[in-house]
DNA sequence: CTGTTAGCGCATTCAG
DNA sequence: CTGAATGCGCTAACAG
């Protein structure tokens, strides 16, 4: 391997001025900075980046934390490694299966220096185990959280969800049953608070047994659909809150023979790929500035600058799913 | 920041002590050990992974590139990222959005000792271009090249190709339309000639107007979709040669009132989720097994070891896209 | 403008 | 079994 030494001395200068002209920090004159440039070509060299990094403290990557690869992962991921991209930063994926062991183990890293900084799309841990970390570098999240240390990206998911139950309402469902994520997540706090609200203003009673949890979200809606099968008096919506486990219950049913929408309505969250090959109905809320936001965040910390963070709106997307009711059996 | 020099000091010891705990290697007497790993738990000292690094020249972690976010990446990435690190690697995902430089960019990486090792699920730039790298260090891909200096895994798509076209010809389809990937692609080429011996084997006449050429792949098959709609004498069945694009294929004739799959089957490539979801009818040739072997090679060569490869082994999923064809209007 | 010197944090000789 | 010394490749003062 050739290092800044052997180009030193092939140019015939002190290696500090090769290192000046890599870096271009400091003044070089045009006769050395020819002579090194010559050298570096005729060498073949290039620079050692771990040596640099070891120097400066910082490796310019990011970890990216998920449990797995379940939508709307891509078209965050994707923004996500675009933005950072573009302020010079890469990033490195960690899938932790929902092991909290791999989770730890990956913000470990920034621990160890080999991450600046992390992002988490979605833990396993309890936020109480991932907050010291952030001793070590800024962590942002998705999932909105309450805490000092840790940043989460904020969409309004009350509104937003209040707005789906109206357009349901508006086309005609009476009977509407709720697909809730993770319990502890505050978006679902902020979903349970739309319900509530809902059905008090709607003067509808609410039904527990319409509210179903995807705790683990281990099958894509795939349990939901049987449940909802099983189930006596069936409700005639469904709002789920992810795309792809509405796109799972839908699958699901159809395998079980039944029809939608005619046997259900559907409305989904996320507006992503898999919502429009399957012409669902759903609720956008640009996922792709709140990944770019995340970053932004990510980086001012870690650059002490303020790039401004960008305004965020959520906008319902009509498509098949969420037909107008027909009232066969019109209910009062 | 607390080095290996303060936990020396606290536990009284040199530095090389505390460095061979640490590290594992050679000698350390019990009560040394005992003071220094005491000394480390009071400074709560981790050790900077950049310095190692720098030290042993490698940094454990893997490129990955892509041009963004395309089925199956999905299963591909969580199988590498997995396989990775149960052998301690790390991978660091490159979206180059078919962008020539950024592709450079992310192989300079592995020249600068980033990346141990790179592999190209999908690549923008020329081979020629490309395999200069490998003197960098392993280079491993997907689709299927020739080449001394660059690892694919290989699955033998010529008779995948044929089970599929057969499998179409038993259930009574005659008029059959191919979509292909990139043409100077191995894999397509080894299509090419599965559809020359099937048209001869089972004496049909080729007709150049039904293999559609989906090189860029910009739109998930939409655009198919469109020229399939204008064609005079549509074909009865499509086979495609991966799931997504068969995926917007389906989504787009859906939304142009077609009915699949009534007017036209359509048989995928991938066994994707979304096939699963969608209940197209595909093939699975275990791309999970072809992101492990890819690994397993970098692996070997990075620790000239030899893992052995896992066998691989293609298999039909019958779904629903491909049902047997009502002879309405039977051909002789 | 340029060379000398001293680290960054750790691993690894080599003596003892 | 352990300490001292040296170096991984580069950057950053500090003189000159």
């Amino acid at each position: 391997m050739t290092t800044i030494i052997d180009v030193a001395k092939k140019a015939q200068v002190s290696k500090s001025t090769v290192s000046r002209v890599i870096s271009g920090n400091g003044y070089v004159g045009q006769e050395s900075r020819k002579k090194v440039l010559d050298a570096m070509e005729a060498l073949s060299y290039s620079p050692n980046l771990i040596a640099r990094n070891l120097q400066s403290g910082e490796t310019k990557t990011i970890g990216f934390l998920a449990h797995g690869f379940i939508d709307p992962l891509g078209i965050f991921l994707e923004s996500f490694i675009s933005i950072a991209k573009s302020y010079n930063y890469y990033v490195t994926l960690y899938f932790t299966d929902g092991d909290q062991k791999k989770e730890i183990d990956a913000l470990n890293q920034m621990k160890y220096k080999q991450l600046d900084g992390v992002f988490i799309l979605t833990r396993s841990n309890k936020w109480e185990v991932i907050e010291p970390y952030s001793l070590y570098g800024p962590i942002a999240t998705w999932h909105r959280i309450d805490s000092e240390r840790v940043y989460s990206s904020y969409i309004d998911h009350y509104s937003g969800y209040l707005r789906s139950l109206d357009y349901l309402y508006q086309r005609g469902y009476r009977s509407i049953g709720h697909v809730l994520g993770n319990s502890v997540n505050l978006n679902t706090k902020a979903r349970i608070r739309a319900i509530d609200d809902f059905h008090k203003e709607k003067n509808i009673s609410i039904n527990e047994e319409w509210i179903f949890r995807d705790d683990d979200r281990v099958d894509n809606g795939r349990h939901i659909a049987q449940l909802w099968h099983e189930m006596k008096t069936k409700t005639d919506a469904m709002a789920f809150y992810t795309d792809s486990v509405a796109a799972g219950f839908i699958s699901e049913l159809q395998s079980l023979g039944y029809s939608i929408p005619d046997d259900v309505a559907v409305i989904g969250f996320d507006n992503s790929e898999i919502s429009r090959l399957m012409h669902i109905t759903t609720v956008d809320y640009s996922i792709k500035l709140q990944a770019e936001n995340s970053f932004i965040y990510i980086h001012n910390q870690l650059n002490k600058e303020t790039i401004p963070e960008q305004e965020m709106s959520v906008r319902l997307i009509e498509r098949e799913t969420v037909p107008i009711r027909k009232h066969e059996e019109a209910e009062t």
